[in-house]
RNA sequence: GUGGGUGUAGCUCAACUGGUUAGAGCACUGGGUUGUGGCCCCAGAGGCUGCCGGUUCAAGUCCGGUCACUCACCCCA
Protein backbone atom coordinates (compact mmCIF):
# COMPACT_ATOMS: atom_id res chain seq x y z
CA UNK A 1 0.00 0.00 0.00
CA UNK A 2 1.58 3.40 -1.16
CA UNK A 3 1.49 5.77 1.62
CA UNK A 4 0.28 9.16 1.06
CA UNK A 5 2.11 11.68 0.90
CA UNK A 6 2.25 15.69 1.08
CA UNK A 7 1.74 17.85 -1.97
CA UNK A 8 4.13 18.60 -4.39
CA UNK A 9 5.74 21.64 -3.27
CA UNK A 10 4.65 22.09 -0.04
CA UNK A 11 6.68 20.89 3.21
CA UNK A 12 6.00 19.67 7.00
CA UNK A 13 8.00 21.54 9.22
CA UNK A 14 9.61 19.50 11.74
CA UNK A 15 10.08 19.75 15.37
CA UNK A 16 14.05 19.92 14.63
CA UNK A 17 13.05 22.83 12.07
CA UNK A 18 10.62 24.86 14.15
CA UNK A 19 12.67 26.72 16.67
CA UNK A 20 14.21 28.48 13.35
CA UNK A 21 10.61 29.44 12.17
CA UNK A 22 9.57 30.49 16.16
CA UNK A 23 12.94 32.48 16.25
CA UNK A 24 12.24 34.56 13.08
CA UNK A 25 8.89 35.22 13.95
CA UNK A 26 9.16 36.55 17.40
CA UNK A 27 11.99 39.00 15.81
CA UNK A 28 10.07 40.17 12.95
CA UNK A 29 7.08 40.94 15.78
CA UNK A 30 9.25 42.46 18.08
CA UNK A 31 10.99 44.76 15.46
CA UNK A 32 7.45 45.71 13.35
CA UNK A 33 5.35 46.26 16.76
CA UNK A 34 8.41 48.89 17.63
CA UNK A 35 7.90 50.55 14.47
CA UNK A 36 4.45 51.00 14.76
CA UNK A 37 2.98 48.14 13.17
CA UNK A 38 0.12 45.88 14.41
CA UNK A 39 -0.85 42.70 13.44
CA UNK A 40 -3.57 41.93 10.83
CA UNK A 41 -5.04 37.93 9.62
CA UNK A 42 -7.02 37.84 6.75
CA UNK A 43 -8.56 34.44 5.05
CA UNK A 44 -6.19 32.21 2.91
CA UNK A 45 -8.38 32.05 0.02
CA UNK A 46 -10.35 35.04 -1.97
CA UNK A 47 -12.50 35.98 -4.37
CA UNK A 48 -10.09 35.21 -7.07
CA UNK A 49 -11.21 38.86 -8.51
CA UNK A 50 -9.60 40.40 -6.26
CA UNK A 51 -5.86 38.71 -7.44
CA UNK A 52 -6.91 39.85 -10.64
CA UNK A 53 -7.44 43.26 -10.06
CA UNK A 54 -4.72 43.78 -7.48
CA UNK A 55 -2.13 42.49 -8.63
CA UNK A 56 -2.56 42.58 -12.44
CA UNK A 57 -4.31 40.34 -15.03
CA UNK A 58 -1.74 39.82 -17.05
CA UNK A 59 1.07 39.07 -14.46
CA UNK A 60 2.66 35.41 -14.26
CA UNK A 61 1.21 35.60 -10.75
CA UNK A 62 -2.15 35.56 -11.90
CA UNK A 63 -2.13 34.25 -15.36
CA UNK A 64 -0.46 30.66 -14.65
CA UNK A 65 0.56 30.36 -11.01
CA UNK A 66 -2.26 30.91 -8.88
CA UNK A 67 -4.58 28.05 -7.15
CA UNK A 68 -8.10 29.25 -8.47
CA UNK A 69 -10.52 26.77 -8.04
CA UNK A 70 -14.60 26.98 -8.17
CA UNK A 71 -16.02 26.26 -4.50
CA UNK A 72 -19.58 24.66 -4.25
CA UNK A 73 -21.66 27.47 -4.91
CA UNK A 74 -19.29 27.80 -7.83
CA UNK A 75 -17.97 31.26 -6.88
CA UNK A 76 -14.24 31.64 -8.17
CA UNK A 77 -11.49 31.64 -5.29
CA UNK A 78 -8.02 31.77 -4.88
CA UNK A 79 -5.68 30.90 -2.59
CA UNK A 80 -3.40 33.79 -1.66
CA UNK A 81 -0.35 34.38 -4.03
CA UNK A 82 0.94 37.17 -1.46
CA UNK A 83 -0.67 39.53 0.70
CA UNK A 84 -1.02 42.79 -0.28
CA UNK A 85 -4.19 42.50 -2.22
CA UNK A 86 -5.92 40.72 1.03
CA UNK A 87 -4.50 43.65 3.21
CA UNK A 88 -5.64 46.42 1.30
CA UNK A 89 -9.44 44.09 0.47
CA UNK A 90 -9.93 44.62 4.21
CA UNK A 91 -9.06 48.00 4.63
CA UNK A 92 -11.38 49.24 2.39
CA UNK A 93 -13.86 46.60 3.66
CA UNK A 94 -14.00 47.91 7.35
CA UNK A 95 -12.74 51.79 5.98
CA UNK A 96 -9.86 51.42 8.46
CA UNK A 97 -8.82 54.94 6.71
CA UNK A 98 -10.93 56.41 9.36
CA UNK A 99 -8.44 56.21 12.30
CA UNK A 100 -5.42 58.49 11.22
CA UNK A 101 -3.51 56.73 14.10
CA UNK A 102 -3.33 53.22 13.20
CA UNK A 103 -2.44 52.71 9.46
CA UNK A 104 0.80 50.82 9.65
CA UNK A 105 -0.05 46.48 9.34
CA UNK A 106 2.03 43.80 9.58
CA UNK A 107 0.98 39.56 8.64
CA UNK A 108 2.92 36.95 8.82
CA UNK A 109 1.56 33.27 7.16
CA UNK A 110 1.77 31.10 4.14
CA UNK A 111 1.22 32.04 0.44
CA UNK A 112 0.72 29.49 -2.50
CA UNK A 113 2.01 29.61 -6.07
CA UNK A 114 1.61 26.68 -8.49
CA UNK A 115 5.31 26.88 -9.66
CA UNK A 116 8.08 24.47 -10.05
CA UNK A 117 9.36 23.94 -7.06
CA UNK A 118 13.48 24.84 -6.22
CA UNK A 119 15.71 25.84 -3.61
CA UNK A 120 14.40 28.99 -2.01
CA UNK A 121 10.82 28.24 -3.91
CA UNK A 122 7.80 26.25 -2.99
CA UNK A 123 4.27 25.88 -3.68
CA UNK A 124 3.16 26.64 -0.06
CA UNK A 125 5.78 29.66 1.21
CA UNK A 126 5.64 32.06 4.26
CA UNK A 127 5.68 35.44 4.20
CA UNK A 128 6.39 38.08 6.60
CA UNK A 129 4.42 41.15 4.87
CA UNK A 130 4.12 44.63 6.58
CA UNK A 131 1.68 47.45 4.81
CA UNK A 132 1.35 51.49 5.29
CA UNK A 133 -1.24 53.67 4.00
CA UNK A 134 -1.59 57.49 3.97
CA UNK A 135 1.98 59.15 3.76
CA UNK A 136 2.81 60.37 0.76
CA UNK A 137 6.49 61.49 2.27
CA UNK A 138 9.39 59.85 1.46
CA UNK A 139 10.18 59.66 5.19
CA UNK A 140 8.33 56.39 5.16
CA UNK A 141 9.88 54.84 2.02
CA UNK A 142 12.67 55.23 3.89
CA UNK A 143 11.73 54.17 7.05
CA UNK A 144 10.16 50.81 5.77
CA UNK A 145 13.75 50.30 4.34
CA UNK A 146 15.58 51.07 7.50
CA UNK A 147 12.91 48.90 9.11
CA UNK A 148 13.34 45.91 7.22
CA UNK A 149 17.35 46.38 7.70
CA UNK A 150 17.16 46.63 11.59
CA UNK A 151 15.03 43.26 11.17
CA UNK A 152 17.27 41.71 8.96
CA UNK A 153 20.84 42.69 11.27
CA UNK A 154 19.06 42.20 13.94
CA UNK A 155 18.70 38.03 13.50
CA UNK A 156 21.99 37.85 12.45
CA UNK A 157 21.90 37.74 8.74
CA UNK A 158 24.74 39.26 7.08
CA UNK A 159 26.17 39.44 3.36
CA UNK A 160 22.65 40.84 2.40
CA UNK A 161 22.24 44.38 -0.31
CA UNK A 162 19.50 46.59 -0.27
CA UNK A 163 18.47 47.45 -4.03
CA UNK A 164 16.55 50.59 -4.54
CA UNK A 165 15.10 52.13 -7.68
CA UNK A 166 12.17 53.98 -8.93
CA UNK A 167 10.29 52.97 -11.55
CA UNK A 168 8.26 56.48 -11.34
CA UNK A 169 4.57 57.12 -11.91
CA UNK A 170 2.25 55.75 -13.97
CA UNK A 171 2.60 58.69 -16.65
CA UNK A 172 6.54 58.37 -16.39
CA UNK A 173 6.58 54.81 -17.18
CA UNK A 174 4.17 54.84 -19.98
CA UNK A 175 6.20 57.05 -22.18
CA UNK A 176 9.52 54.86 -20.82
CA UNK A 177 7.68 51.62 -21.97
CA UNK A 178 7.39 52.82 -24.94
CA UNK A 179 11.18 54.45 -25.28
CA UNK A 180 12.26 51.23 -24.22
CA UNK A 181 10.08 49.43 -26.97
CA UNK A 182 11.34 51.51 -29.31
CA UNK A 183 15.30 50.83 -28.47
CA UNK A 184 14.40 47.13 -28.28
CA UNK A 185 13.12 46.80 -31.74
CA UNK A 186 16.00 48.51 -33.06
CA UNK A 187 17.83 45.79 -32.18
CA UNK A 188 16.11 43.44 -33.96
CA UNK A 189 15.47 39.77 -33.06
CA UNK A 190 18.78 39.86 -31.49
CA UNK A 191 17.62 38.79 -28.42
CA UNK A 192 16.79 35.47 -26.86
CA UNK A 193 13.28 34.17 -27.25
CA UNK A 194 12.16 35.11 -24.08
CA UNK A 195 13.10 38.69 -24.16
CA UNK A 196 11.53 39.03 -27.83
CA UNK A 197 7.94 38.08 -26.09
CA UNK A 198 9.02 40.17 -23.32
CA UNK A 199 9.50 43.29 -25.51
CA UNK A 200 5.34 42.95 -26.26
CA UNK A 201 4.08 42.14 -22.90
CA UNK A 202 6.22 43.61 -20.44
CA UNK A 203 9.22 45.61 -21.62
CA UNK A 204 10.95 46.38 -18.15
CA UNK A 205 11.34 43.02 -17.55
CA UNK A 206 13.95 41.97 -20.20
CA UNK A 207 16.26 43.86 -17.47
CA UNK A 208 16.62 40.77 -15.73
CA UNK A 209 17.06 38.46 -18.05
CA UNK A 210 20.13 36.19 -16.96
CA UNK A 211 21.39 35.45 -20.59
CA UNK A 212 24.98 37.45 -21.40
CA UNK A 213 23.82 38.70 -24.81
CA UNK A 214 20.65 39.91 -23.76
CA UNK A 215 22.62 41.88 -21.30
CA UNK A 216 25.60 43.33 -23.71
CA UNK A 217 22.33 44.87 -26.17
CA UNK A 218 20.95 46.43 -23.13
CA UNK A 219 24.17 48.62 -22.71
CA UNK A 220 23.09 52.05 -24.11
CA UNK A 221 19.17 51.53 -23.24
CA UNK A 222 17.02 54.36 -21.47
CA UNK A 223 17.28 54.00 -17.92
CA UNK A 224 14.06 54.33 -16.43
CA UNK A 225 15.65 56.22 -13.40
CA UNK A 226 16.68 58.73 -15.93
CA UNK A 227 13.57 59.03 -17.45
CA UNK A 228 11.03 60.02 -14.84
CA UNK A 229 9.09 63.40 -14.07
CA UNK A 230 10.48 66.14 -11.91
CA UNK A 231 8.05 64.97 -9.33
CA UNK A 232 9.29 61.59 -8.97
CA UNK A 233 12.72 62.49 -8.82
CA UNK A 234 12.65 64.36 -6.33
CA UNK A 235 10.89 61.96 -3.72
CA UNK A 236 13.42 59.53 -5.02
CA UNK A 237 16.31 61.66 -4.14
CA UNK A 238 14.77 62.40 -0.77
CA UNK A 239 14.29 58.71 -0.34
CA UNK A 240 17.68 58.36 -0.84
CA UNK A 241 19.04 61.25 1.30
CA UNK A 242 16.68 59.86 4.35
CA UNK A 243 18.51 56.78 3.41
CA UNK A 244 21.56 57.72 4.14
CA UNK A 245 20.77 60.08 7.44
CA UNK A 246 19.76 56.90 9.31
CA UNK A 247 22.74 54.96 7.80
CA UNK A 248 20.82 52.15 5.87
CA UNK A 249 23.25 50.93 3.74
CA UNK A 250 21.75 50.64 -0.19
CA UNK A 251 22.76 50.69 -4.14
CA UNK A 252 20.43 52.11 -6.94
CA UNK A 253 19.94 49.28 -9.15
CA UNK A 254 18.84 51.53 -12.40
CA UNK A 255 17.83 47.72 -13.75
CA UNK A 256 15.45 46.30 -11.07
CA UNK A 257 12.04 45.65 -12.07
CA UNK A 258 9.40 44.00 -10.16
CA UNK A 259 6.65 41.60 -11.33
CA UNK A 260 3.47 43.21 -10.15
CA UNK A 261 1.89 45.71 -11.84
CA UNK A 262 0.60 47.78 -8.80
CA UNK A 263 4.36 48.99 -8.08
CA UNK A 264 5.26 52.78 -8.71
CA UNK A 265 7.87 54.99 -7.33
CA UNK A 266 10.15 53.56 -4.82
CA UNK A 267 10.99 49.93 -5.49
CA UNK A 268 13.21 47.64 -3.39
CA UNK A 269 14.92 44.34 -2.33
CA UNK A 270 17.37 42.68 -0.55
CA UNK A 271 19.52 40.45 -2.45
CA UNK A 272 22.01 37.77 -1.01
CA UNK A 273 24.53 35.47 -3.58
CA UNK A 274 24.13 32.61 -0.83
CA UNK A 275 20.94 30.99 -2.33
CA UNK A 276 21.16 30.08 -5.45
CA UNK A 277 19.20 31.25 -8.17
CA UNK A 278 16.17 32.22 -5.72
CA UNK A 279 18.30 35.52 -4.33
CA UNK A 280 15.77 37.70 -3.46
CA UNK A 281 14.69 37.45 0.63
CA UNK A 282 12.21 40.19 0.83
CA UNK A 283 11.11 42.97 -0.93
CA UNK A 284 8.69 45.73 -1.87
CA UNK A 285 7.78 48.92 -2.86
CA UNK A 286 5.48 52.03 -3.04
CA UNK A 287 1.60 51.10 -4.60
CA UNK A 288 -0.32 54.55 -4.02
CA UNK A 289 -2.98 53.84 -6.89
CA UNK A 290 -4.00 50.11 -5.69
CA UNK A 291 -6.27 50.75 -2.56
CA UNK A 292 -8.22 53.12 -5.20
CA UNK A 293 -8.37 50.73 -7.81
CA UNK A 294 -9.98 48.24 -5.44
CA UNK A 295 -12.65 50.51 -5.07
CA UNK A 296 -11.46 52.43 -1.94
CA UNK A 297 -10.42 56.43 -1.67
CA UNK A 298 -7.15 57.47 -2.88
CA UNK A 299 -4.85 57.00 -0.58
CA UNK A 300 -0.96 56.07 -0.61
CA UNK A 301 0.50 53.18 0.19
CA UNK A 302 3.78 51.01 0.25
CA UNK A 303 4.72 47.75 1.64
CA UNK A 304 7.11 44.66 1.29
CA UNK A 305 6.96 41.14 2.15
CA UNK A 306 10.53 39.05 3.47
CA UNK A 307 10.51 35.31 2.60
CA UNK A 308 11.11 33.25 5.80
CA UNK A 309 12.01 29.80 3.68
CA UNK A 310 14.55 31.94 2.37
CA UNK A 311 15.96 33.64 5.48
CA UNK A 312 15.69 30.61 7.25
CA UNK A 313 17.82 29.27 4.51
CA UNK A 314 20.17 31.87 4.80
CA UNK A 315 20.45 31.87 8.86
CA UNK A 316 20.89 28.04 8.45
CA UNK A 317 24.22 28.40 6.90
CA UNK A 318 25.52 31.06 9.05
CA UNK A 319 23.93 29.79 12.78
CA UNK A 320 23.61 27.01 14.64
CA UNK A 321 20.81 26.24 16.18
CA UNK A 322 21.15 25.47 20.40
CA UNK A 323 19.22 21.80 20.87
CA UNK A 324 16.31 22.29 23.63
CA UNK A 325 17.25 20.12 26.47
CA UNK A 326 15.27 18.88 29.66
CA UNK A 327 16.56 20.15 32.90
CA UNK A 328 15.73 16.97 34.73
CA UNK A 329 15.10 13.70 32.95
CA UNK A 330 13.91 10.89 35.91
CA UNK A 331 14.50 7.33 35.92
CA UNK A 332 12.43 4.88 37.84
CA UNK A 333 13.49 1.32 38.18
CA UNK A 334 10.48 -1.97 39.32
CA UNK A 335 6.90 -0.67 38.69
CA UNK A 336 6.31 0.91 41.77
CA UNK A 337 9.34 3.05 41.50
CA UNK A 338 7.96 3.90 38.20
CA UNK A 339 4.68 4.92 38.92
CA UNK A 340 6.31 7.16 42.00
CA UNK A 341 8.70 8.47 39.23
CA UNK A 342 5.58 9.07 36.81
CA UNK A 343 4.18 11.51 39.61
CA UNK A 344 7.00 13.35 40.78
CA UNK A 345 7.60 14.52 37.14
CA UNK A 346 4.05 15.78 36.81
CA UNK A 347 5.22 17.66 40.02
CA UNK A 348 8.11 19.09 38.87
CA UNK A 349 6.40 19.71 35.84
CA UNK A 350 3.87 21.84 37.90
CA UNK A 351 6.63 23.99 39.31
CA UNK A 352 7.68 25.04 36.01
CA UNK A 353 10.61 22.72 35.34
CA UNK A 354 11.21 20.96 32.03
CA UNK A 355 11.40 17.00 32.61
CA UNK A 356 11.44 14.25 30.98
CA UNK A 357 11.16 10.49 31.74
CA UNK A 358 10.93 6.98 30.40
CA UNK A 359 7.73 5.54 30.43
CA UNK A 360 8.61 2.04 29.21
CA UNK A 361 10.50 0.34 31.95
CA UNK A 362 14.00 0.16 30.16
CA UNK A 363 16.79 -0.83 32.22
CA UNK A 364 18.58 1.75 34.43
CA UNK A 365 21.76 2.00 31.87
CA UNK A 366 19.30 2.65 29.13
CA UNK A 367 17.53 5.18 31.06
CA UNK A 368 21.06 6.74 31.86
CA UNK A 369 21.93 6.94 28.08
CA UNK A 370 18.79 8.25 27.39
CA UNK A 371 19.05 10.91 29.78
CA UNK A 372 22.39 12.18 28.54
CA UNK A 373 21.38 12.18 25.00
CA UNK A 374 18.34 14.70 25.95
CA UNK A 375 20.81 16.85 27.46
CA UNK A 376 19.78 16.95 30.90
CA UNK A 377 21.78 18.16 33.32
CA UNK A 378 20.10 15.92 36.50
CA UNK A 379 19.24 12.74 36.44
CA UNK A 380 17.23 11.64 39.59
CA UNK A 381 17.23 7.59 40.27
CA UNK A 382 14.30 6.40 42.36
CA UNK A 383 14.68 2.43 42.68
CA UNK A 384 13.16 -0.01 45.49
CA UNK A 385 15.92 0.30 47.89
CA UNK A 386 15.47 4.14 47.53
CA UNK A 387 11.55 3.98 47.95
CA UNK A 388 11.86 1.67 51.09
CA UNK A 389 14.24 4.14 52.35
CA UNK A 390 11.92 7.14 51.72
CA UNK A 391 15.07 8.57 49.08
CA UNK A 392 16.11 9.72 45.86
CA UNK A 393 19.29 9.84 44.11
CA UNK A 394 20.18 13.23 42.13
CA UNK A 395 23.42 12.61 39.88
CA UNK A 396 24.57 15.94 38.11
CA UNK A 397 25.15 14.43 35.01
CA UNK A 398 28.00 17.47 34.56
CA UNK A 399 29.71 16.98 37.53
CA UNK A 400 29.38 13.32 37.73
CA UNK A 401 28.71 14.02 41.64
CA UNK A 402 25.34 12.32 43.18
CA UNK A 403 23.89 13.08 46.49
CA UNK A 404 20.48 11.53 48.32
CA UNK A 405 17.63 13.55 48.86
CA UNK A 406 14.44 12.84 51.06
CA UNK A 407 11.70 11.60 48.47
CA UNK A 408 8.78 13.90 50.46
CA UNK A 409 10.00 17.38 49.63
CA UNK A 410 12.49 16.74 47.32
CA UNK A 411 10.64 18.40 44.33
CA UNK A 412 11.16 22.08 46.15
CA UNK A 413 15.08 20.89 46.48
CA UNK A 414 15.50 20.07 43.24
CA UNK A 415 13.72 23.50 42.16
CA UNK A 416 16.08 25.13 44.41
CA UNK A 417 19.42 23.57 42.88
CA UNK A 418 18.32 23.75 39.31
CA UNK A 419 17.62 27.22 39.86
CA UNK A 420 21.44 28.22 40.91
CA UNK A 421 22.77 26.67 37.68
C1' G B 1 5.11 24.83 -18.31
C1' U B 2 10.61 23.31 -20.29
C1' G B 3 15.42 20.93 -19.45
C1' G B 4 19.45 18.25 -16.46
C1' G B 5 20.59 15.05 -12.17
C1' U B 6 19.03 11.45 -8.43
C1' G B 7 15.69 7.53 -6.09
C1' U B 8 18.92 0.93 -2.12
C1' A B 9 17.76 0.32 6.10
C1' G B 10 15.51 6.10 10.20
C1' C B 11 20.19 9.06 8.06
C1' U B 12 24.82 9.08 4.76
C1' C B 13 26.24 5.80 1.14
C1' A B 14 28.35 0.62 -1.10
C1' A B 15 27.07 -3.71 -4.39
C1' C B 16 32.95 -5.27 -10.94
C1' U B 17 30.85 -5.50 -17.47
C1' G B 18 23.04 -8.35 -15.27
C1' G B 19 24.71 -13.86 -11.64
C1' U B 20 23.84 -17.28 -4.97
C1' U B 21 21.00 -15.12 1.14
C1' A B 22 21.48 -6.70 -1.08
C1' G B 23 26.24 -4.68 2.64
C1' A B 24 28.86 -0.74 5.79
C1' G B 25 29.07 3.56 9.05
C1' C B 26 25.93 6.47 12.14
C1' A B 27 21.32 6.03 14.85
C1' C B 28 18.19 2.20 17.54
C1' U B 29 17.56 -2.31 21.20
C1' G B 30 19.89 -5.81 24.54
C1' G B 31 24.34 -7.44 26.91
C1' G B 32 29.65 -6.93 28.76
C1' U B 33 28.65 -4.04 35.28
C1' U B 34 22.28 -7.78 40.70
C1' G B 35 21.14 -0.56 39.84
C1' U B 36 24.45 4.31 36.72
C1' G B 37 25.53 8.23 30.74
C1' G B 38 29.58 9.67 26.96
C1' C B 39 34.73 5.78 25.07
C1' C B 40 35.43 0.54 23.93
C1' C B 41 33.76 -4.66 22.90
C1' C B 42 29.78 -8.38 21.66
C1' A B 43 25.00 -9.48 19.85
C1' G B 44 20.28 -8.14 17.73
C1' A B 45 16.50 -5.72 15.15
C1' G B 46 15.63 -2.98 10.93
C1' G B 47 14.90 -3.47 3.18
C1' C B 48 8.32 -5.46 -1.65
C1' U B 49 16.27 -1.68 -3.87
C1' G B 50 10.04 4.65 -5.05
C1' C B 51 5.88 2.36 -7.97
C1' C B 52 4.00 -0.28 -12.56
C1' G B 53 5.25 -2.91 -16.76
C1' G B 54 8.91 -5.01 -20.33
C1' U B 55 13.59 -7.73 -21.96
C1' U B 56 16.24 -12.17 -19.89
C1' C B 57 17.39 -18.78 -17.64
C1' A B 58 18.40 -14.65 -14.15
C1' A B 59 17.15 -7.41 -12.92
C1' G B 60 19.09 -3.12 -7.32
C1' U B 61 21.82 -3.23 -12.16
C1' C B 62 19.18 -2.93 -18.98
C1' C B 63 14.51 -0.60 -21.48
C1' G B 64 9.65 2.11 -21.20
C1' G B 65 6.20 4.56 -18.22
C1' U B 66 4.93 6.87 -13.69
C1' C B 67 5.65 9.28 -8.97
C1' A B 68 8.91 11.84 -5.82
C1' C B 69 13.22 14.65 -4.61
C1' U B 70 16.76 18.11 -6.51
C1' C B 71 19.17 21.99 -9.56
C1' A B 72 18.41 25.34 -13.47
C1' C B 73 15.12 28.07 -17.07
C1' C B 74 10.80 30.89 -16.30
C1' C B 75 8.94 33.76 -12.20
C1' C B 76 9.39 35.80 -7.52
C1' A B 77 9.51 35.97 -1.39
Amino acid sequence: MEAVQAIRGMNDILPDQVGWWQKVESAAREVLENFGYREIRTPVAEKLELFARGIGESTDIVEKEMYAFADRNGDWLALRPEATASIVRAYIQHKLHADPIQQKFYAIGPMFRHERPQKGRYRQFHQIDAEVFGIDSPMIDAEIMHMLRTFLDGIGISGVMLNINSLGCPNCRKAYKERLQDFLRAAGDAFCPDCLRRRETNPLRVFDCKVERCQALLEGAPALIDSIDDECRAHFDAVREYLTKLGTPHVINPRMVRGLDYYMRTTFEVITDRLGSQNAIGGGGRYDGLVRDLGGPDIAAIGFAIGMERLILLLQQEQSEAARAPQVFVAGLGDKARDRAFLLVQELRGRGMEVDLDYEGRSLKSQMRRADKTGARFVLILGEDEMNRGEIQLRDMQEKTQKVLPLDGATGIILDIAKKQ
